[in-house]
DNA sequence: TAGATTGTTAATCGATTAACAATC
DNA sequence: TAGATTGTTAATCGATTAACAATC
């Protein structure tokens, strides 16, 4: 799963470039990849090509969405509108293509009343009632605070996950992270050369 | 490796709770990881504990921080000061701890001359002129064009990538990936429960 | 001492890759 | 047909876990 979307947008690049057969070889070269692999992630979703031909670019890319689950609107609240926050609310909000932002929260007086697309910054006091009102798919949460636990009793079914927080606890939630500092760490840790303890 | 920032993380939280004394078990059982793993996490780097006592949580957080690398500083270049650079100047901008921004850079000539904390949003034609002025450790991008080659040519040596490019092509350069949209794919596959191939 | 917890070796598991017959 | 490319089986590789003697 994990290389689908990669896959997916490198498909999108090849259809731009006017290409419309792609054999596995082709798209894992793009990708440093190898094609057996390609052509075992796709033959588990039960995607096939055909011998000699590899596999026509719109097939596949329909194939990929589907699997990605796009054929399908997912409605998003955003939990916390900070600057994070705000950067995927329009993120999102800007084309409700796939992912809708329908509702916004955040504790700051401040930025309460905001409007994004046509959607309005509401206070997380009003977490639990509008989310009663109108069921999301998908919360982003980038708050810091225990938010996490009011969004799994308010039956939200998925959390992408910006903060630090380790979110187990929940049965039959699914968690995302995106834990954006580790990935400075990663490559701070790399600069630095930390070492594999010395043989 | 790629679990040292959430021990880390766990850590500050122990220490946070005044915990002075750690056991694998205790900060796996956290972290739903096994005690075994962290230990030979641990072990690889050269970290070891005491048997029937684990490990001082000061002496474990200065040896993880070690190995992350978080005991030196990093100068970093923000790339397109968009929405999403913007929370990302903020974020690293605020505390110049580990993570110091020490330029910025857009094309956009309505936020050229902005200044986050004592930095300015520069033009992006400066890029070059400006590397070479100030080297920076890490490149954190987020625009979509490819600005990428001209930090791998003015010496980059490591980027923070945030764009769905995909960038191989360097030699001797470190590519961290932190692609946003992705885990909304992820999530969206999960919802949408997009199958294993029937049998 | 007794026993909790360590570090490491060996076993297990899963993911990647190589090899190759099938086929368009 | 010839040969490029497929899907799958078997081999390899690496990462995780179980088992356990060492030890504080």
């Amino acid at each position: 799963m994990e290389r689908m979307p990669r896959y997916l947008m490198q498909l999108y690049r090849f259809k731009t470039a006017g290409i419309d057969q792609v054999s596995s070889q082709m798209l894992g070269d793009s990708l440093r990849i190898k094609d057996t692999q390609i052509r075992k992630d796709l033959s588990y979703f039960g995607v096939f090509g055909k011998a000699r031909y590899g596999y026509n670019i719109d097939f596949l890319i329909d194939a990929v969405e589907k699997i990605l689950g796009l054929n399908n609107q997912y409605r998003v609240a955003i939990v916390g509108f900070g600057r994070i926050g705000r950067a995927l609310a329009h993120y999102h909000g800007s084309d409700c293509h796939n992912f809708c932002v329908q509702l916004i929260f955040d504790t700051d007086p401040a930025v309460i009343g905001e409007v994004v697309g046509a959607v309005p910054v509401e206070s997380m006091d009003l977490l639990e009632a509008r989310l009663a009102e109108q069921t999301v798919d998908i919360a982003v949460l980038t708050v810091p605070e225990e938010v996490a636990d009011r969004l799994a009793m308010a039956g939200v079914k998925s959390i992408y996950n910006f903060t630090a927080a380790e979110l187990h606890r929940y049965r039959d939630v699914f968690i995302e992270n995106a834990q954006i500092a580790y990935g400075m760490y990663k490559l701070a840790h790399r600069i630095a050369g930390h070492w594999p303890r010395k043989r």
